[in-house]
RNA sequence: GCCGGGGUGGCGGAAUUGGUAGACGCGAUGGACUCAAAAUCCAUUGAUCGCAAGGUCAUGAGAGUUCGAUUCUCUCCCCCGGCACCA
């Protein structure tokens, strides 16, 4: 009888071994190919850690388990981002020091995470609130600083009047009052310290395309950033030597621009209205309009967004400068003094909030963009290019006049329609045929001419020179069995349908690069919808017929705009008016002029004789120390800046620190840098796809340009680790009381049971509701591991390699959920044949090695095997050479056959007609086709009755 | 509203260069062992019709293409995440 699975003696045993002989660290000297696996560090906070971390956590040991039993040297380290407002709030409730309650969180965490057997290299632990690491911080500040990317300027920040104290806007509550006082939040503006993290914008954009990201984030960021190209175009005032200027994605719409919209906070209006004698009649109604757009929160406006408000500029035009007519000017608060030049032309036939606008107000509104319709092209097919291809799916009719009012394009991948030319004395047909041929690797299809599908003479005439076609036309294409050149009469009947609704419509076709440019007559088009698409120019002067980005282009030029780039992205606001963070290592002169610290004085200690309530600065403020310090350093009437950082600045390098965590003189040399850096697999929660990803890559990109460091991108693979629910399907919550805490479920099941199980749950990435019985579900699988009997030789056959092969390319996508699959089907398997043979048993534990640890080294122990290296397998022993192939009959299966790979078509369908469930459909009718696609399947088709 | 990701048994989830849907696990039902219970083991377990052999239906809904669709195309519904007057 084996002794009993006992968990907690075996997971005891094992992390002490580990602990002790320092199992995990990562050897700056090796020569083995380095890989750095690295988990967000997270914030210690006073209730521990919970299943999201370990869901985490888990999955970067597994690979790095992993990993290094393939033989990489893995640097997995972990670290505390310890500065942050919980602490301090709680201080500001019981009065103990940050510090302390930060020590001791961490304290929690670390063993927490030694309990669940993960394979940190404990000795490289960081703690960003540890002098030691926030000196480099504050070096950081300094580099930004003296390279002029931190910068001091005046901000609208969150005020809390009763607290007296600035809130980070995660402090705000939607409603716009405070957290934790309840008060009604105000805007306050203040001297506040910055990033110039839109130096980079450009670089933070391009640069995503070269990492392995999930899609999902990458888009996060890029409309976080938020680039957009336009034209800044320069609108002169009637009877007046000012200006506007504004930004327009759109300059193709120009000749749409039927008034002018300027923000409530335009610097032109504030000083048009202070002039004693202003241009502006109704100056009186306007500076109301203003006054109240200013006192509207941002959540006001949000909130009445749909409906427009605005005051016109009586007595003040603008001039079109592409038509030179002049046009009404407005006030407007859906324009943000924030973004662009805070001024806009407003083309109300082809932008929404133009279009309510000029509804509202009663504007003119004047099409000048017809919609065509450009198709996509085709999903790739492997070794074929893709080929653009378009079919009508529906016309929409007015039914009063029965005008055309749209025409629906579809893409379809069994018939379409090409545009196709041929050179001067080159036959039409054939040239297209010869060219669908080596586009598409299509071999048998028939083409049909279609007539009735005008071609423009003058649009032809006017694009010659782009086309080295002497001749063009339009044809079907539809995929056949045979080589032919026309459509049978049925086939024809079939499409006919479409063709009907396509000919009545006279259509222009005309190719815009490599796309087929298809686009109803401009007389067929309804007037009066909102079109924000590309298309054809229509009332615009010379610029009529010209295609969207053409037009874009040559209007800029022609009415002197520049093409330009804006952002949303603002620079980085990093003061905080806070006590538990790194201070700004910044001091002032009696003048009241900032001057950094010199290195030498770093690490800037925080003070510690503060008291923790409110009182309208940040605390450091209180502290005499502080003070004294810097007078004694600097001078007399010398002041501190009182303000920390905030804490994403502590956690935009800490994985450089992991490289060389002990380094007195730098952050890291460039040599352990070089070792170890770019991070190569990280994972945190989807909740910092923007800011903390954000921040981390703007740092190095300084670094990158400094000349520290030769890469541009920090992270070269993230996933995400998806939301742990609670068994209800809710979110986790400890108002709701249905938090898992790991701590009891591992004490209970063991550290290799959790492992498993929260692998087991799912997709890692995907977002799954916590289930404790399913917990018992791996507890079972290792306890029958355990109760495992081993014998000498192969009592049986188990597909070890097939196994391996299977579980290898699951760990290395992070796909755990089915690599435990594929072991529970191993061990099935071995009970099978009521023991495991010895060799196949021996890389069933080295498979199991990285997912469940401490059991697979305690079963490895007791039957002498070594698991430090993970498995091959024999390609060959896979495939073998029959295959199993389903027999369907009108589609539906009704009988396999087992037979050779190498069978060929007519082998095969003998051999099925002989087989007697096969016999009895196919009697059921006349047989009309069959196919065998070889290895997969064996189709018959018979007549239906 | 826009962008992105999803929707498969009672539950968590497998399977997509189109090829036997529901792997693996949980739960459930029946049985063995036991005085009994727990644990363990064996069997069954998508729905439905049928005594059975064997049918039929089924991957959010509806259509389409195909010998064959969870997988491709179109329309629609629902859920999750992000952004939201960004010109």
């Amino acid at each position: 009888m084996a002794p009993v699975y006992d968990h907690k003696k075996i997971e005891k045993k094992w992390q002490d071994i580990w602990l002790a002989s320092g199992a995990f660290a990562a050897d700056d000297t090796s020569n083995k190919q380095k890989l750095y696996v690295l988990d967000m560090f997270p914030y210690p906070s006073g209730s521990g850690l919970h299943v999201g971390h370990v869901e985490g956590y888990t999955a970067t040991d597994i690979y790095s388990r992993f990993k290094r039993m393939q033989g990489f040297n893995v640097l997995h380290p972990m670290g505390w981002d310890a500065f942050g407002l919980p602490a301090e709030n709680y201080a500001i409730k019981t009065g103990i020091p940050p510090a302390k309650t930060t020590n001791d969180a961490i304290n929690t965490f670390r063993s927490q995470i030694k309990a669940l057997g993960l394979s940190y290299d404990w000795s490289r632990e960081i703690g960003a609130h540890n002098p030691d690491y926030y000196k480099w911080t504050q070096w950081f500040f300094l580099l930004l600083y003296k390279n002029g990317l931190a910068y001091k300027k005046k901000a609208l920040v969150n005020w809390d009047p009763v607290d007296q104290t600035v809130l980070a806007n995660e402090q705000v509550l939607p409603d716009g009052t405070a957290e934790r006082s309840g008060a009604k939040v105000e805007q306050k503006e203040l001297e506040q310290w910055f990033f110039k993290i839109t130096d980079y914008a450009d670089a933070l954009v391009d640069d995503l395309d070269q990492v392995d990201w999930p899609e999902s984030t990458k888009i996060n960021q890029r409309n976080w950033i938020g680039r957009s190209e336009g034209a800044l175009i320069t609108f002169p005032l009637k009877n007046s030597v000012s200006k506007l200027d504004v930004f327009t994605t759109r300059p193709d719409t120009i000749f749409g621009a039927t008034y002018m919209v300027v923000a409530p906070e335009h610097p032109w209006l504030a000083e048009a209205l202070s002039k004693t004698k202003s241009a502006i009649e109704n100056a009186d109604e306007v500076r109301k309009y203003i006054e109240k757009a200013k006192q509207k929160t941002d959540l006001e406006r949000q909130e009445e967004a749909k409906e427009k408000t605005g005051v016109e500029l009586k007595g003040v035009k603008a001039i079109n400068p592409a038509n030179h007519e002049e046009i009404p000017i407005f006030v407007a608060d859906y324009v943000l003094g924030s973004y662009g030049t805070g001024a806009i032309m407003a083309v109300p036939a082809h932008d929404e909030r133009d279009g309510a606008f000029a509804k509202k107000f009663n504007l003119p509104v004047r099409q000048v963009v017809a919609p065509h319709f450009v198709d996509a092209s085709n999903p790739p097919r492997p070794d074929k290019k893709n080929v653009p291809r378009v079919v009508v799916q529906g016309i929409v009719r007015n039914p009063k006049d029965n005008m055309v009012l749209q025409v629906i394009w579809k893409q379809q991948p069994w018939k379409t329609f090409v545009i196709g030319g041929a050179e001067e004395g080159e036959d039409l047909v054939e040239a297209v045929k010869r060219e669908v041929r080596e586009e598409t690797g299509y071999k048998n299809f028939a083409t049909v001419e279609r007539v009735g599908v005008e071609m423009r003479s003058e649009w032809f005439a006017n694009h010659k020179d782009e086309n080295r076609f002497a001749r063009m036309h339009v044809f079907e294409l539809v995929l056949a069995n045979e080589d032919r050149d026309e459509l049978s009469t049925q086939e024809q009947e079939k499409h006919s349908l479409e063709w009907v609704a396509f000919k009545d419509i006279p259509m222009v076709f005309g190719p815009v690069g490599e796309m087929p440019l298809i686009w109803p007559a401009l007389n067929d088009l309804k007037r009066g919808t909102i079109y924000t698409g590309d298309g054809i120019l229509i009332n615009s002067g010379k610029y009529s017929e010209t295609e969207s980005q053409e037009a874009k282009k040559k209007i800029t030029e022609a009415v002197g705009g520049k093409w330009m780039k804006t952002y949303r992205l603002r620079d980085w606001l990093i003061s905080r008016q806070r006590y538990w963070g790194a201070p700004i290592p910044v001091v002032y002169d009696p003048e009241g002029a900032p001057h950094p610290i010199p290195e030498e004085h770093l690490p800037w200690l925080l003070p510690t004789d503060v008291e923790f309530k409110p009182k309208g600065t940040s605390p450091l403020g209180q502290s005499k120390e502080l003070l004294e310090r810097t007078e004694k350093i600097f001078g007399k009437g010398w002041r501190p800046e009182i303000d920390t950082m905030d804490t994403f600045v502590c956690s935009s390098w800490y994985y450089y620190r992991f490289a060389d965590p002990k380094n007195e003189k730098e952050f890291a040399t460039k040599e352990k840098i070089k070792k170890w850096l770019p991070v190569d697999l990280y994972v945190g929660g989807a909740e910092h796809t923007v800011l903390h990803l954000m921040y981390a890559r703007f740092f190095t990109k300084v670094l990158q340009k400094m000349g520290y460091v030769n890469f541009g991108e920090p992270f070269l693979k993230l996933r995400h680790q998806g939301t742990i629910l609670a068994e209800d399907g809710s979110k986790m919550s400890k108002s709701k009381g249905n938090v898992i805490n790991p701590d009891e479920i591992v004490e209970r099941y063991g550290a290799d049971s959790v492992r498993l199980y929260e692998m087991f749950m799912g997709p890692l990435e995907a977002m799954k509701p916590w289930n404790t019985k399913n917990i018992m579900g791996v507890r079972r699988f290792l306890d029958r591991v355990w109760r495992l009997e081993v014998s000498a030789s192969g009592g049986g056959e188990v597909a070890m390699d097939a196994a391996i092969q299977k579980i290898t390319e699951d760990m290395e996508k992070m796909k755990f959920n089915t690599a435990i699959s594929a072991l529970m089907i191993v061990l099935n398997q071995f009970e099978d044949i009521g023991s495991a043979p010895r060799a196949s048993y021996e890389n069933f534990l080295r498979l199991l090695t990285p997912l469940a640890p401490h059991i697979a080294h305690e079963l490895a122990e007791k039957h002498g095997i070594d698991i430090s290296t993970w498995p091959s397998y024999d390609a060959t022993k896979i495939t073998s050479a029959d295959v199993t192939v389903p027999i369907q009959i009108n589609g539906k299966v009704r009988a396999s056959l087992i037979i050779s790979k190498n069978t060929g078509q007519t082998e095969a369908l003998t051999a099925a007609r002989e087989l007697p469930e096969v016999k009895k459909w196919l009697a059921l009718g006349k047989e009309m086709k069959a196919v065998y696609v070889p290895g997969k399947v064996i189709s018959f088709q018979t007549e239906q009755v």
